[in-house]
This record gives C-alpha cells, structure tokens and sequence, in this order.
RNA sequence: CGGGGUGUGGCGUAGCUUGGCUAGCGCACUUGAUUUGGGAUCAAGGGGUCGCAGGUUCAAAUCCUGUCACCCCGACCA
C-alpha cells in the first residue's frame, strides 16, 4: 500500500471525548471512528487490525475441529420467548418491529439460535459432539457506553457452541474450548489470567472469564498469592474462621440518630464487623431482607443467583416502601422479629453476638445471634475484597483490574430443555442435548492488546495484530536515488508477500516517522542518505533498536 | 435512571460572566517558493445554519425556556 493513497488521516492532537489510552490511539492513528455513542467505524487499518485478531481465532477454532457457520442477527421474538429471555434479558436487548408488527431483536448473543439451527438438523447421538461458531456483530443496549471498543453497543464477537450427548462431551468441549483460547490470546500477545466466573445472564452452572490485564478493566479479579485460585469479583469466594465466643443476652440500646454502621459502631464503640448491615431489596412484589456483616458489601451477581432474579429486577427497596411492607422504621432495621423473605451471608450467620437495629426509632439490638434469634436462608452474598482468604488454600488473596475478553460458559440442558433441542441415544430414548457456549470480545481484544502495549509515541503492536509488518520511508522525495532504491524495496517486499507500506508521500521525514509510531508499524525501513551505497536503516517499534544494513542483507533477513 | 460537565469549519479551541462592527487562533486542506533524518518556514487562499427549536431585544455564539447529542461520576444505605 502507499502512504500517500490511503484511506488515513493521524490526529496530533487528543480526541476530546476520549480518557483511556487505546481509544485515544485508535481515533488518533486514524483506525477507527465514532458514528455515535457506542458505535464505531473501522477504517482501513482498524479492519486489518480486526481481521487480524478474527483470522487468530478462526485458525484456533478451526484447528480445534470447530466448524465456522454464519447466523443472521435479527432474530424473531418466538425463539426468545422459548428461552424465556425475552422477558428476563430487560432493556439490553435491542428490539424492534417489522412493518406487520411483528417483533425482533438484534442478537446480543445467539444460544437461541444456535439451538434452533442444531434441533432442526441433529436427530442422533451418531451426529454429537459437535460445535460451531461464527464472528458476527452483536448489539447490546448498553446502560453506558464507555472507553470506546471496551463497552460498546456494536460489536464483533466470535461465539461457539458446543452441543453433546452428556455431561462427559461438555466437559471435553469446555476443555477443548479453554485451550484454545488460551492459544488465541498467547498469539494476540496478550498478558491474561484464566480466572472462575460468574453465570450472569447466559445461565448455566460452570464458567471461565479470560482476562486480559489492566487498570482499566471494569472486572476486578482476585487471585491467590499462593495456589492458583483465581476468580471474578463476582464470583469469588472466601474462607473464614468461625468465631467461637459464648452467646450472650439480647439486650435493647438507644442509639439516638445513629443510622448508618459506623455511627452506630462508634457510638457504641465496637467495630463493623461485629455488626449486622440490612439491605432490604425488593423485586416485582417481593421484599428480600438481606444481612451482611457490617464491613461488607452485598454482591449482587450472587444475590440475583440466590433470588433468581435478573440483575435489572433487582432494586433497593425505597424507605416509603420497607415502612409500608415491613412496618419497620428505615435506618434502624434488623431481622429479630421481622416478618419477610431474609437472606443472611454465611460468614455472618456464624458470627456471634452481633448488632443489629431494633426496627424502632433510635433503637439497636446488641449481642443478636442467628438462629437463636431469628431465622434466615443461609447463603454466600458478600463481595470479596483483597486480603480475604483464599478458599482453598486460607492464603491473601491478591486483586487486579481486567478487561474480560472471553468467557466460556457449561450451559448444561438450560436452553435445550426448554427449546427441546433433543437427539436419540443409543438406548432409543429422546433425550436433551447438554451444551456449552463460548465467546471473544474480538473488537474489545483490540482495545485491550493496545492498553497493554503502547509507548508514548503511539501503539505498539504484537506481530500477528499489525495491519502492516513493514513501513518504508524514502526519507527526501526530492533524491530520486532514495526514491528509487525505496521504489525496489517495497516492490520486492510486496514479491515475498509481505504487508508493506511505502510512505511516498512528499513529506518531511520526521513526520514520517511520527506516524510509524502512532501507527505502529512492528518494523521501520529508512532509504535515506547511504541510498547510493545501497545502504538503509532498519529500525523495531518494539524495542527500538535499529541497524543500518544492506538492502540485499536486509532482504536475506526478512 | 440520578448527579455534574460540554456542544463554535475535519480536529483542538478563544469569545459567553458584562449582548454590539466582518466570530478569532492552532492543526489539517489548496496554490507558490524555500526546506528535507523526529510533527519545517514564508506568502496567498478555501471552508462556519456558533447542536436544534422557540423567546427577549434595535441587535443574540453571548440572556431566557425547551429539546437533542456527547463525556465523566454514581447506582451498596439502615
């Protein structure tokens, strides 16, 4: 390609509406640009780059005995309504209508359809295991687009399903699927961690996010110091000691005004966490008391698991309705005595002596036991925190930001239950298929390979990610026997197959080079003064080591 | 959804408080000259519904009302 033909415009200067690195890099080197909020184009370069991370994860899926089919992305409300997503999936979902009314919605994901395609075609347990996958677009109705191809409403996705006869064949898929994708992001050159996860809105009992480093992940991910434990916020869990101490006698206090924790923890001059903190949620018409110990956040990807509600139903019930429904007074609520559903975090439930409030004005109750004084379900709802226990090995556990590139999912017979997506077994009896499903965030991966890898004078790109390998720069349009020797250059380049750029354009050469840089180009090849010895200048955007050498050694070495 | 902020040629911005002559500047673009190893210099030039609608006024980028868009923060309290 020449320089001086391309479809290209660099910026000098930052993008208004841009505060993370990758983003300001693509606007600025020109790969991609913004249609609207959450929208974006790519542009020449942005498409190779693209192009580049789809043909990693096609060689990868392919090579894993995946088959690549192309599904459409208007989907028709039935096959939703069969899940039951079109309810529970809520405003995310992008719909629409045609012009008989009849309902769609553009695909955020594709289990639908995917087992829609397979229960039309896949009769006998002869035709399973098997997994397909496509890269497509999906649409999500995002609640704030941000960081660019991070979180956008548009993006490119490659999604796999694998459909098998029994839990054994989703257990090999989701291996199979979990090496892979390993190789994809080791050949995107990216830095990750593995790491357990939550189900979310997909469903299914057991999940993998790939998590690529770095501050600007909106996932946190804590990881054991020791063992290999390693888990979504979301997901993870903690260990804890059980505090032996001798119940005592629930006593009443006054605690005038004192609402919040630490009010009430100073006041009564104990720490949080021998408080009880109450959250009352409330979905549709359900009010849900919910007990944490003072310290501690409510997590809410493990509460809408525990509640079965979508994490959209699930609201912080106002003061006016916890008066209404639980005739208790708002900042001095407390589970003894109180009629309602109530969760309570096991770490909690085996600490004893605890404080809660009194549902009275002004009142906490002190040295409140679970069970002794009130009942409650028993579960895991607490956001873990760096510090915290690993639950295997009882070592810290260390936390670090990621942005989630890919996340593997065992959906088990969730969609092909309700979907009757069955096959004949070997015995003759029509039984559902167990499934698995898997996805990359192929725009986002982009996002995140620059995040982790750029310098102050622009991108630096992996190998494989490049949207060109070699940039040659005559450095004075004016000498002809640059231009010439450079001509040559790119012309034998281009004969071994190479993706090369010619900058021809007639500019000075420093801005040549500002743009290598931005751009990223892995290697730089300057035809300047020693032209006429046949000399030129080879230079690596990675560690910025450059050589002068021959054109014929030059030729020898790439 | 709540809170805050911003909308002025392709990009980045000044002007707005205190209304007033032809809306200024840098980058980019066009033409010419000089220049040519880290974003050149000079000269000449083109490009604007000041987000949109309405209002106040002799007069609105500027004041008022509405609206749209974009960005950031938040969604954890008993």
């Amino acid at each position: 390609m020449r320089m001086s033909k391309m479809f290209l415009q660099t910026e000098k200067e930052d993008p208004k509406d841009a505060d993370i690195v990758s983003y300001k890099l693509l606007i600025k080197a020109g790969y991609i640009r913004k249609l609207v909020s959450g929208v974006y184009h790519f542009l020449p370069l942005g498409l190779r780059v693209l192009r580049n991370v789809e043909k990693i994860t096609r060689e990868e899926m392919n090579r894993s005995g995946a088959e690549e089919i192309l599904c459409s992305a208007l989907q028709p409300k039935e096959l939703w309504d069969e899940s039951g997503r079109w309810e529970k999936y809520g405003a995310g979902l992008m719909r629409l209508k045609d012009r008989n009314e009849r309902e769609f919605c553009l695909g955020p994901t594709h289990e639908e359809i995917f087992t829609e395609i397979v229960r039309k075609q896949i009769k006998s347990y002869k035709q399973l295991p098997m997994i397909i996958y496509q890269i497509q677009t999906k649409y999500r109705d995002e609640k704030r687009p941000r960081f660019g191809l991070i979180r956008a409403k548009e993006f490119l996705m490659k999604d796999a399903y694998s459909f098998g006869v029994n839990e054994k064949d989703l257990d090999e898929a989701y291996h199979v699927m979990y090496d892979t994708y390993k190789r994809i992001f080791d050949r995107c050159g990216l830095k990750y961690k593995a790491v357990l996860a939550d189900t979310g809105a997909i469903g299914g009992d057991g999940s993998h996010q790939f998590m690529a480093l770095s501050d600007v992940g909106e996932s946190a991910i804590l990881y054991c110091s020791k063992c290999d434990y390693a888990a979504d916020q979301e997901k993870a869990e903690t260990k804890f000691e059980k505090k032996e101490e001798k119940l005592k006698e629930i006593k009443i206090v006054e605690t005038k005004d004192k609402k919040t924790i630490e009010e009430v923890a100073t006041f009564l001059g104990v720490e949080t966490k021998n408080c009880a903190k109450s959250v009352v949620y409330k979905t549709g018409e359900r009010i849900i008391l919910v007990l944490v110990r003072g310290d501690r956040h409510v997590n809410l990807a493990k509460l809408c698991n525990i509640t079965g509600a979508g994490e959209e139903e699930l609201l912080f019930a106002e003061d006016d309705e916890i008066k209404k429904y639980l005739s208790t007074e708002p900042g001095f609520i407390g589970p003894v005595g109180l009629k309602c559903e109530m969760i309570i975090d096991k770490e909690l439930a085996n600490t004893p002596n605890f404080i809660t409030g009194a549902n009275l004005r002004d009142q906490h109750v002190l040295n409140v036991n679970f069970k002794r004084d009130f009942e409650a379900t028993v579960a895991d709802i607490i956001e873990v925190v760096e510090g915290d226990r690993c639950p295997l090995c009882g070592m810290p556990l260390l936390m670090e930001r990621g942005i989630e590139v890919g996340q593997i999912f065992k959906l088990g017979t969730k969609y092909s239950e309700k979907m009757h997506c069955d096959f004949t077994d070997l015995d003759g009896v029509e039984k559902p298929m167990y499934m698995g499903c898997y996805g990359i965030g192929v725009s986002r991966t982009i996002a995140a390979i620059i995040e982790q890898s750029y310098d102050a004078d622009g991108i630096v790109w992996p190998k494989e990610i490049a949207p060109y390998k070699y940039m040659v720069i005559p450095a004075n349009m004016k000498d002809m026997v640059q231009v010439t020797l450079a001509e040559e250059l790119y012309k034998r380049l281009l004969e071994k197959n190479l993706e090369v750029i010619l900058d021809d354009r007639d500019e000075r050469p420093g801005v040549k080079f500002k743009d290598t840089d931005l751009l990223g180009i892995p290697h730089r090849i300057v035809v300047g003064r020693k032209a006429g010895e046949n000399i030129v200048e080879f230079k690596q955007r990675a560690n910025k080591e450059s050589s002068e050498i021959t054109v014929e050694e030059l030729l020898n070495q790439i």
